[in-house]
DNA sequence: TTTTTTATGTGACATTTGTCATTTTTTTCA
DNA sequence: TGAAAAAAATGACAAATGTCACATAAAAAA
């Protein structure tokens, strides 16, 4: 099996090298260390797999498999990352990368590039406990476009949990009639037209 | 490394021996064909990867897995599956398998139980596709459990998407005054107080 | 301090909401 | 057909809701 790897970290990239060769059936055919080396020799040398660091300079690896990708579907990229962040799982699954995993997993490594080779999607043991929370995540929703104050806030996530306005008057020690008014001044904000329609709001944009 | 391989088609599991043996880095030290029989084996031979198909007679890949899991949380257990059977994905994952491959994956499945012994999980291309939707999914809400008929649970929706009773009474041609008792009734049988609550009720429980 | 701004509260009002007892209409089916 | 059951509607009522104009209190700024 051929393989490119691609780390700005030219040591990690040669003990990778060292490590994966040593298995007799795995062959570095190429190395570089960044987005556009991972673009430029992945067309030269059609590897089996790419094996690619996520963050890098210039061009990071996600940006670089995104271009790869485009050009040849069927490419299949593992990447290798430090310490699982977070914000990069959900978009390298997306743009169809066969893996995820972590570079500490040394002797995992070896054997993903093998299953990914036969055809599977490998990912790192705590990068898969943390899908479902990412997989979920709408884009924050952001209160300040709307001009939505810290107390408004506050009320909104208690409508969303089906209090009544004096439940939460007694919840906030403010009067009845005053969250009546916030909740007038909130709805105008957001264009609604009564309570349920903000909690509504509250289920299919913000949490 | 050695395994025991779970498989109610005795074809199928000694073809599977025969494939991963020829690898010459995989002892099967054992295998069964139901769930009782992989407990059993699991306790006898403490395999470093349990290979086991998901559905069975008896006692399903699933319900056994979740024993051995709870007796020994460090259990690596890789499931296979015929065809990628939705309802499981995600029940698998939850009880903290390793992974879940499609049988046709014939090449893939030595390099998947490698991948797995070290540290990674391993999952078949369909399967992570169909992840994003799966884990939205919350468990199916049974409406016959709390005697909600089909008009009501239209009401129901209509009134999670913010609609007053006049416009739900117009959307389908009733009055409005039958939409004040439908609902009313809906929020008996639900223990619920108003529409808000409802529509919280909605996206929390059903959604 | 006084002034200004901000936060909170009040009262009045129209509307909507939810409950309930009862009636009318429609459907079922014996 | 016609009696029984189910579905839809009505009317009356109390309570909650949302709006608005305005009052009061508290905090910040001058």
């Amino acid at each position: 099996m051929n393989i490119l790897i691609i780390d700005d970290d030219k040591l990690v990239a040669l003990s990778l090298k060292t490590i994966l060769e040593s298995t007799g059936r795995i062959t570095v055919i190429a190395m570089g260390e960044n987005g556009e080396d991972a673009i430029r020799l992945f067309e030269e040398h059609k590897p089996d797999v790419l094996l690619m660091d996520i963050r890098m300079d210039k061009m990071t690896g996600l940006e670089a498999g995104e271009v790869i990708l485009k050009k040849f579907p069927t490419a299949k990229i593992l990447y290798l990352t430090t310490f699982s962040d977070d914000e990069y799982i959900v978009k390298a699954l997306n743009i169809g990368a066969k893996g995820y995993i972590l570079k500490q997993d040394f002797e995992g490594i070896a054997p993903a590039l093998e299953a990914v080779m036969g055809g599977q999607n490998v990912f790192g043991e705590k990068v898969i406990s943390k899908l479902p929370v990412l997989m979920n995540n709408k884009p924050k929703f952001d209160y300040t476009e709307y001009d939505i104050n810290e107390k408004e806030q506050e009320i909104i996530k208690l409508i969303a949990e089906g209090l009544s306005n004096k439940e939460i008057a007694s919840e906030l020690f403010l009067s009845e009639g005053t969250i009546r008014n916030y909740l007038s001044e909130i709805l105008e904000k957001l264009s609604l037209r009564d309570r349920t329609q903000l909690a509504v709001f509250y289920y299919t944009n913000i949490k």
